[in-house]
DNA sequence: TATGAAAGACTAACTAA
DNA sequence: TTAGTTAGTCTTTCATA
């Protein structure tokens, strides 16, 4: 991980899709060194993986939940991160252990995640933050 | 959006770089129509960016941020959205207005965020959650 | 929806550090 | 031995009918 490496994943971050060539002119170096610092990253997982981010569903919401003190939290995240309109699954530090970011059609879409995380035994609490606003790094 | 529209997004959500001519012969229709789509839908922000998701810094976090009541929100998340380290700046419903989601190359590099952040004006708390694992949904 | 043209990415051989 | 370059080939995308 050097500058040239920071620099071509700032301009992927932006535009998965720039060219190697655009990106080379850019950074100030050949097509091929692109290719291949892009392709080392790749196999290194410094990139997790090329992605579109979407606004399909209009409310985006965070779901803390706190789980029970005896339970493998990985598991339960693993599990939560099937769900449909799930965006990512994260196991944090803090009150609660395990938040939920959400991408769902409409408030009735969170209340039903709300409601499936409830319903999972291990879950002792929840917590739902809205997303009112959302802007990119 | 119809089944055909959903069905290309969640390829390209896997990876971004499928070939037209691949998602086209998965979903069963011409390499035209999924490029028609795609575009469509890139017009139409159901797609916002093609974009990496990366795993350089080791250190993820959320930072909460909570504001004076007299001042405009969206205009310190838009600046906020410029910081190096920042992936996301979320203004939501809650105790707090703003999160941040940072990853950032070790603790340390949290640790500036979050004195960044207190450093603004505007800001009247903060609380800080380190994200330890992530699952992609 | 097909087809040819253009753009981009990949292969592999080569060069330099 | 590793990283970078380059030319030629192949693949994908794009524009046209």
């Amino acid at each position: 991980m050097d500058d040239l490496d920071r620099n071509i994943l700032n301009i992927l971050r932006r535009d998965a899709r720039t060219p190697y060539t655009e990106i080379a002119e850019e950074v100030g170096t050949s097509e091929g060194t692109v290719r291949n610092r892009v392709e080392r990253m790749n196999d290194d997982d410094v990139i997790e993986r090329f992605t579109v981010t979407t606004r399909t569903g209009n409310v985006k919401a965070m779901i803390e939940i706190g789980v029970a003190v005896d339970v493998d939290t990985a598991s339960i995240a693993e599990r939560m991160a099937e769900w449909a309109e799930v965006d990512f699954v994260w196991q944090v530090s803090g009150e609660q252990d395990i938040v939920l970011v959400v991408d769902a059609a409409d408030t009735r879409g969170v209340n039903e995640l709300i409601t499936q995380a409830r319903e999972q035994e291990e879950v002792v609490s929840t917590k739902t933050r809205l997303i009112l606003d959302e802007k990119l790094g």
